[in-house]
DNA sequence: TCCTTTCCTACTGGAAAAGTATGATTTATG
DNA sequence: CATAAATCATACTTTTCCAGTAGGAAAGGA
């Protein structure tokens, strides 16, 4: 699987943050709730969208989470990857990873290229907001 | 990561029969050795290719493996699906896996959904074929 | 009968995923 | 100032899956 749990809940946290961006402060505790995940669990993977700037907070008594951007300019791709580091489809085209020296002879290797491609220009023109604006639209058509 | 090793194999040996599919039944052991695979551990993989009716075979002295089609009537889709199963981005929409309950009210299953259109669109389009003269295409360039 | 090849099944070591558990630190509020 | 509620930090556990090994049975040609 291409997209784990925890690429999963930053998402859905983030989103969640898009739908109340107006209402200051979120508690990470009522966001679990919503979204139905582990409270602890969900701490750890907010974490991550901390040191990558992504949310700001504050500790204490009446704390909370809050986006940095519009929902519009967060894209889902620099969302999922603070969580699952570079995506791609096979270890063979990942950023990070080193390079197989069959590179050159594989046959395989631009199948793999398309996929990341396909992928990635999924991941990088969806912004939060369409996947809110996707979601009115549904109900618009029901 | 999406395709793991299991797919890999089963591609580059699909590959190597398609490059042979004119020279009778092709032996496992010659396979792996020029694909740089383990070959008790592709004996496994193409285990599956068999009972999927992929690929057929003889047993003995001067057995092997053989193409049933012609490499261009194999998609990579089919080929990888007999090894990794249905192939999802995400559990969300996986048509073999559990429908989960929360996918009405979730904002991010629209998402899973496009790429896994993206993803299969590529896979269900590309043949063995199309692998082997890319890469023709690719030496011409160079 | 031997040798080579496919075929079958069980096992294992390691890595990663998915959380749990515990507690420290910060801050508004009574 | 004490307390409660929140974020922040780390260590641990449990489960699952991946990748590969191992040992041999069955089939078929020489």
């Amino acid at each position: 699987m291409l997209i784990t749990s925890k690429g999963k809940n930053a998402l859905k946290f983030m989103v969640n943050l898009s739908l109340h961006k107006d209402s200051g402060y979120m508690k990470l505790k009522k966001i679990a709730l919503e979204e139905e995940l582990s409270e602890k669990y969900l701490e750890q993977i907010v974490s991550y969208l901390l040191k990558a700037g992504k949310v700001r907070s504050t500790r204490g008594n009446n704390g909370g989470y809050q986006l940095i951007k519009e929902p519009k300019d967060y894209t889902v791709g620099e969302i999922i990857k603070c969580l699952e580091g570079d995506l791609a489809p096979s270890e063979c085209v990942r950023r990070d990873g080193p390079i197989c020296e069959r590179r050159e002879k594989c046959f395989c290797y631009p199948l793999w290229e398309k996929l990341d491609l396909a992928l990635n220009e999924v991941l990088e023109q969806t912004t939060l907001q369409d996947l809110i604006d996707w979601k009115i639209n549904d109900k618009k058509g029901a």
